[in-house]
DNA sequence: CTGAAAGCGCTAACAA
DNA sequence: TTGTTAGCGCTTTCAG
């Protein structure tokens, strides 16, 4: 390749002064005669310099990266996650380093390991799917914090998450507000958000006094769970389907159009996340919304707190969607139960 | 945070042997003896010993690190093609370091620098914008291979791309071969991928004898771009509409429907790139499918040879697209012209 | 202000 | 087989 990267030393040479300073002057001290300071960034402009982050991250021990692990990159909510985290990151000075789980857990675990030896100084999982034990160890050796689950306490570990109840009744409270009774929740399958959404389902339902009305159905968190669900819940005869996530709830549409129904003259439908997709006109789904940059923000803004105070109680977040109302619910069709 | 990590120092002197040794062992090297091995091992399990990259990096001077730089995480497209980059690295014993641009540009020259002073060995650029000239000079020092643009050639540089124009001819083929005539363009806006698929549009109406409708409507790459384009191309009476990119097929298909005609017995509509978003129930998007995981795994393969192999000649890679025919393009509608 | 020297953790000769 | 030694490029005392 190319005739070896100029160092610190060629820098100094160049300039006609000692290492040391040269050192000082790139890192912005004080203690640099303006004169040096001009020949010093003269020759490292010249030279075309560098720094080298392995060199200076061995010597001051600290990698100024922090680690992120994200389950899948094709599932929007995390792509938006992301950005938060990077803009916040970044504004610190510090870098981060991404890596993707994939579809084996276990690659999970080596990638957070890679990660680890490149010295991250902290690490932000994303909806990952690390058993507590796991989890419990890796925090207890660095600083990390844990977006989108909050079913997870351990010390030296934050979390940073949405009040999936509260939105979850958010999303029941607009439906009967339209007039809807007959609602079906399409749940996400076995795992702890889509049993939240499901506690606030029922909460709200009972506190409107439609205990009795209660319906789940069990589903997935993607497009073909959520349609094949949807097929099932509309033989329940609903007026309005509550669908644990804004994938699902787009593959929940399709199957109530097939049946040969309209959204939302018929069947009101609501999804959950507030993923951009969903924003398309010709989407335009009615969704819970999650404030899903500012999810990454805060935790990136915890990651770096606790990088910088060590040992701190682990603190969670919640933070609060909000109902994003567009074109697929509608008022309840006026039809006998 | 931890009492100290422990190095290479402390596995040696708990399993009683040097540092050089021990190094030896646990980079499975041949010369160490079986009982060696197995104390050293040992040594380091019970320590949790974890090897210090930056320290590897600089010793050995190579990072084993790929970086990669991608525009914008939100377009599903880039996702797709980071699968297939990360698959083939993580294989040959690489790592990547992902950064995205975001909005602005210098933003993404400054992270590009940001890879470089992590010393990653090589750099794959998904869909930047960065100037040819810049480009030129960042190959020069540094393997680079850049994926979804060809426009570009340079030393140190090679090319993974998709073959827009004969994608576009597929497109075309198959709306002819449906009957339809009347066929409109609605442009991506000014870059090079729209160009390209402008000129295949054009070829193939010749080819088929349709030099006289050929008709082309400014846009852009957005759903909200696609949907504006859209409402002047339905004024030009069409019977199908060919769009840029499939994001904004799907915002013009909107405009198709607010403007009171169906998809697809009025008005075919299909895309380019094959997002997987396209394949949801609700869009069902008939496209140009590009192999997206296929152009991230052989840019991969072309900079791990580029690294492996310094000063060959450049190449240019052209992957082909296929058609995927699905439920937005059907038979023309017979209706005068 | 400036320069010399030690050391971060690891690898790679080179001896023994 | 093993142990010694000398850096990789950068930061950081600690004397001049």
């Amino acid at each position: 390749m190319s005739p070896a990267r100029p160092t610190i030393h060629d820098v100094a040479a160049r300039a006609g002064m000692s290492k040391s300073l040269v050192a000082l002057a790139l890192s912005g001290s004080p203690k640099v005669s303006e004169k040096s300071r001009v020949r010093i960034e003269q020759a490292a402009a010249e030279l075309g310099y560098r720094p080298n982050a392995a060199a200076r991250s061995l010597s001051i021990r600290r990698s100024r990266t922090i680690g992120v692990l994200i389950l899948d990159l094709h599932n929007p909510v995390f792509a938006e996650i992301l950005d938060g985290v990077q803009t916040e990151v970044r504004q610190h000075g510090f870098s981060t380093m991404l890596v993707t789980g994939g579809e084996n857990p276990d690659l999970e675990l080596a990638e957070i390991e890679t990660l680890r030896e490149f010295q991250v100084e902290g690490l932000i999982l994303i909806s990952h799917r690390l058993p507590t034990d796991v989890l419990r160890s890796i925090a207890a050796e660095i600083p990390t914090v844990v977006v989108t689950r909050d079913d997870i306490v351990a010390p030296g570990m934050d979390t940073v998450s949405n009040d999936d109840v509260a939105g979850a009744r958010l999303a029941i409270d607009h439906l009967v507000g339209l007039g809807h009774e007959r609602i079906v929740y399409v749940s996400g399958g076995d795992n702890p958000v889509s049993h939240l959404r499901a506690t606030g389902y029922a909460e709200a339902m009972t506190d409107h006094g439609l205990t009795e009305q209660i319906r789940i159905v069990p589903g997935g968190l993607t497009d073909a769970t959520g349609y094949r669900a949807a097929e099932t819940a509309v033989e329940l005869d609903p007026t309005a389907l509550f669908v644990a996530n804004d994938i699902a709830a787009i593959g929940a549409i399709a199957a109530v159009e097939n049946a040969g129904l309209r959204v939302p003259e018929d069947i009101s439908v609501i999804g959950y996340d507030g993923i951009s997709l969903g924003a398309l006109r010709r989407i335009n789904l009615t969704t819970i919304g999650q404030p899903l940059a500012e999810l990454g923000r805060r935790a990136a803004e915890r990651i770096l707190h606790r990088i910088a105070n060590s040992g701190i109680e682990s603190n969670r977040d919640y933070l609060s969607a909000e109902l994003r109302v567009r074109g697929t619910t509608g008022p309840a069709a006026i039809t006998p139960s």
